[in-house]
DNA sequence: CAAGTTACGCTACGAACCGTATCGGAAACG
DNA sequence: CGTTTCCGATACGGTTCGTAGCGTAACTTG
């Protein structure tokens, strides 16, 4: 994911994919020891066998670069078909909480995350790469619930079935991400299916309304 | 909060309180004005109206004098008592939605837990001034929902009972600063009664078997 | 009051990092 | 081929870090 994409080809040498890719790694490796206050541009270009040059014409500083690091860990995020709707949300937990609770991640996340607080690019960047990439999976598992006749199908008015989407979203991530980076406790199968049990209840309660 | 209590009483010169005050209010400032990832001690020194190596005296670097600075904004959550277990739920979640979105507190509290995340005396620190502290809203909005005969008793496991807690307590937090931090939309008071009569259905659906 | 102790502001300093510029050479295009 | 673009290396001024030394201010003890 190199920042300004070739659109079809342009003369003259492309840009090394190699580089590219050592770059990401010797980010993210340095962010899982140093940390992101102490990550210093040099330091990974130096680990990645690169000249500080080679990265500055990719990113063009330290933010750009960490986000793009994180961002792409993120791809991997799918939603297998477990059966049933309790099954897909403690599916999708597990998978969420797993990927959190890999040394490179959760350093990573958080120091974007807080970066971003004074950096509405950067805030951009996260919603496009991030929230975004994961709300498709709460609509996705609607879809499935609904097929199989688990769920109402979507309410009339579309405003009021976006915000009941946001509030899923919101509360299953942030239940998550809580737990893992600031309760400091681990997302076991048994928490999963207590709180998948909890959420689901209350959204059958609620729209049973 | 000064870094080492003055025990009894030392001879010499004490540290200025003033000076104290100063620094902690420059902080949360520079802070909120120029974000973790810029903000350089000199500056805060320089806003402060104190001499570099006065701020060095008492915090090692910039990471301390965050931390402390940051602390000190969640002593002021308490659980005022709104009448009914719903009410109660939604004025924490708005009061707590009111802390984080005020200018200077997410931007210090994610630069902290983003750090803490390679430190684990910062997070140490952190469970302490903040997870434990919010936590006890939960148990005390507990007993007065059991006082109402709102919520059944504790239950007879006390292992099971805490988990119970926890739980609540991560899913609470964690999609109030979701919301508020990731997903960057604002927390207003329906959403507050969207979300509140999601969980306390979910809670009473669940408890019911 | 005098002596001792500690904090203060100020200045200066080496080390590290940032982000930019410049250069000769290498790799892909037409 | 020649052109274009990227690469690695080196050098640079500017900023911040964290420490050290100095003379002075404030407070405690005898």
């Amino acid at each position: 994911m190199p920042s300004p994409a070739p659109s079809p080809r342009r003369a003259g040498r492309p840009r090394s994919t190699e580089a590219d890719a050592a770059i990401m790694d010797a980010t993210r490796e340095a962010l899982v020891d140093v940390g992101w206050s102490k990550l210093t541009v040099g330091h990974v270009a130096a680990r990645a066998g690169v000249a500080k040059t080679t990265l500055y014409r990719r990113w063009s500083n330290k933010g750009e670069l960490v986000v793009h690091a994180v961002a792409s860990l993120f791809d991997e995020l799918e939603l297998p078909d477990c059966g049933s709707l309790q099954a897909d949300v403690e599916c999708v937990v597990l998978a969420f909480a797993d990927l959190l609770q890999r040394p490179g991640t959760n350093a990573s996340l958080m120091a974007v995350v807080a970066e971003s607080t004074h950096d509405p690019v950067l805030r951009e960047h996260i919603r496009n790469a991030i929230v975004e990439r994961q709300k498709r999976l709460v609509l996705q598992g609607r879809e499935r619930a609904q097929a199989r006749g688990e769920l109402p199908p979507d309410a009339a008015d579309p405003e009021e079935d976006a915000r009941l989407v946001d509030l899923i979203f919101d509360v299953i991530a942030g239940a998550v991400v809580h737990r893992t980076l600031v309760s400091a406790e681990p997302v076991d199968p048994e928490w999963a299916s207590r709180f998948t049990t909890l959420i689901l209840h209350g959204l059958a309660a609620a729209a049973s309304r």
